[in-house]
Parts: structure tokens; C-alpha cells; sequence
DNA sequence: GCTAAATGTTGAT
DNA sequence: TCAACCTTTAGCT
């Protein structure tokens, strides 16, 4: 269930399992049919990830793309492949490795310069060295929408989804209403260095943990529900700083969470 | 075992 | 602003 640290670690992972391997490219439930046939037998040169996007750079320029949205998988695994679960929507096989996709919400093949143009379209990643973080502050402080909006453009912060949002705003104790021209850019800062150090702890661990120690409910060892956040998906309950009930509220067709005694504009 | 909600994006209205 | 995509998981029973 994926925000950028996870497609990164997909990355990462396809690259153990298949770098510079000639792959068989299938597709089980049919529908990638002709892309399949585009890749099938060629060999994995790069693999690259880009806020959520994920790239497979084939022989011959051909890139398979692919985003998981909302409901997308990836099943990994050395040894010969198990019977696919589910509608497989593509599958990759090396002489010792598997992989299966389901779900994704962008699955297709493309050219270099397709790729560069989709590239072109992201924002900042915080889990790239090449991110330019300077230039997204400085579209983010030209804009009247608030910051809870404008973190999750992906074409100003890429990789960073409704956890990381609300978590990042919550330990920076930013108003997620704040307009992005009212944010000081000492806070777009200090903000940006918390999704680096946010999301690589994410992609080490696999998982979002955004809790320091001392403010978790267990002594040891990390829940598996809402220990592991200040704020996300504690609607009603008390803030661990400062006892305030949190607050869920829509925003643009997804929940905003924070905390009304911790998070309050200055300005 | 069932239901509802979910870490996302696109395209139609 | 909303439906569609389509799978996993949490929280019930």
C-alpha cells in the first residue's frame, strides 16, 4: 500500500531479483497482452523510481511504467514462481525469480522520451539525490492553496501521500490550512529535511513509523495500528503531545488528520 | 466470514 | 465534484 518509499523499495528490490537478467514477460489475466510481447525476452537494464512511479528500463529503450494507485501489488520471490493469486496483470520470470503485479492503476510500456516526459511532470522526491528542493519551496510559497493541498501534488512533492502529509505537518506543527505563500521558508525547510529523514526511515523499515520512542503507547516494539502515527487515522482520539481530540476532515476527496492544539497558524 | 475503508490517479460531469 | 479502477486490511461478527 504504497506511498513513494514503497515504490522505491520495489526499485530496489526487482533490481536484486532481475538486474541485467533476460526476463519472460507474461500476462496472466490478459490485459497487458501487448506489452507483454514488447519485453518479452529482453533484459533489465535499469530500474528507477520516481515518487511513486515505477520504472523498468528494457533493452531496445523500452520502459515498462508502472503506478500502483490505490490498490496495486507486487509479489516478489526467488525460485520458480507459485500459481499466480488473483488477476496477474503482469509477470516476470528469470531463470530464479518471480514477480507478479496486480491492481496497478498504470501499467504500460514507453519509450525513453515518454519517460522523460512523465518524469518532467513530477515534483521534488525527498528520496532522490537529484530533488530539487529548493525550486518546489519556492513554488509551494507562491501558491494560495493551503499546504495540506499542495503537498500532495505530485508535480511539487513526489512520493509523499496522505501518511506522509499528515505526519510531516504534524511533527513540523504546521496548520495544515496555512497557505502555501504563508509558510516562512525556514519552515519549508525544516519540513522538506523531515520528509527526507521521514521516507528513508520508511524505505528501511518498509513501513511508515513517524513516532518517536518516547510518545508511543508500547514500550517496546511498534503496533501494528495507530502507535505508530501522531495523527493519521486517530480521529477522536487524544494527541499524544497535547491531549487535544485529533480531527479528521475531508479534503479534496481524501481525510485530513491533525491536531487543532498542536498544529495552529501564527500567522 | 463479511463489510467498509484505505497510504492514488484519471477522466467524465 | 465524483465515479471508476480493483486489492488489502482492520474491525466486526
Amino acid at each position: 500500500v504504497p506511498e513513494g518509499h514503497t515504490v522505491h523499495g520495489h526499485a530496489r528490490r526487482l533490481a536484486a531479483l532481475f538486474g541485467d537478467r533476460r526476463l519472460a514477460v507474461s500476462s496472466p489475466q490478459g490485459r497487458f497482452g501487448t506489452g507483454a510481447r514488447l519485453l518479452d525476452g529482453r533484459i533489465l537494464r535499469t530500474t528507477t523510481a520516481h515518487g511513486k512511479h515505477l520504472f523498468l528500463g528494457f533493452d531496445d529503450e523500452r520502459w515498462l511504467h508502472v503506478h500502483l494507485g490505490l490498490f496495486g501489488t507486487w509479489r516478489f520471490g526467488d525460485g520458480p514462481p507459485p500459481d499466480p493469486r488473483g488477476a496477474v496483470r503482469v509477470a516476470l520470470a528469470s531463470a530464479d525469480a518471480w514477480a507478479h503485479l496486480r491492481g496497478p492503476t498504470a501499467c504500460d510500456v514507453l519509450a525513453t522520451d515518454e519517460v522523460t516526459a512523465v518524469r518532467n511532470r513530477l515534483g521534488a522526491d525527498p528520496l532522490r539525490a537529484d530533488a530539487d528542493a529548493r525550486g518546489a519551496g519556492e513554488r509551494l510559497r507562491r501558491s494560495r492553496s493551503s499546504v495540506a493541498v499542495l503537498l500532495m501534488r505530485q508535480d511539487l512533492v513526489a512520493g509523499v501521500g496522505n501518511v506522509y502529509r499528515a505526519e510531516s505537518l504534524f511533527r513540523a506543527r504546521i496548520d495544515p490550512h496555512l497557505p502555501g505563500r504563508a509558510l516562512p521558508e525556514s519552515s519549508w525547510n525544516a519540513l522538506w529535511s523531515d520528509l527526507v529523514t521521514l521516507m528513508r526511515d520508511g524505505l528501511r523499515r518498509g513501513r511508515i513509523v513517524t513516532t518517536r520512542p518516547q510518545h508511543r503507547t508500547r514500550r517496546s516494539g511498534i503496533a501494528r495500528g495507530e502507535d505508530a502515527y501522531y495523527v493519521y487515522r486517530r480521529a477522536g482520539l487524544a494527541c499524544r503531545i497535547c491531549g487535544t481530540a485529533v480531527r479528521a476532515e475531508p479534503l479534496g476527496g481524501r481525510t485530513l488528520y491533525h491536531c487543532p492544539g498542536c498544529q495552529v497558524s501564527s500567522g
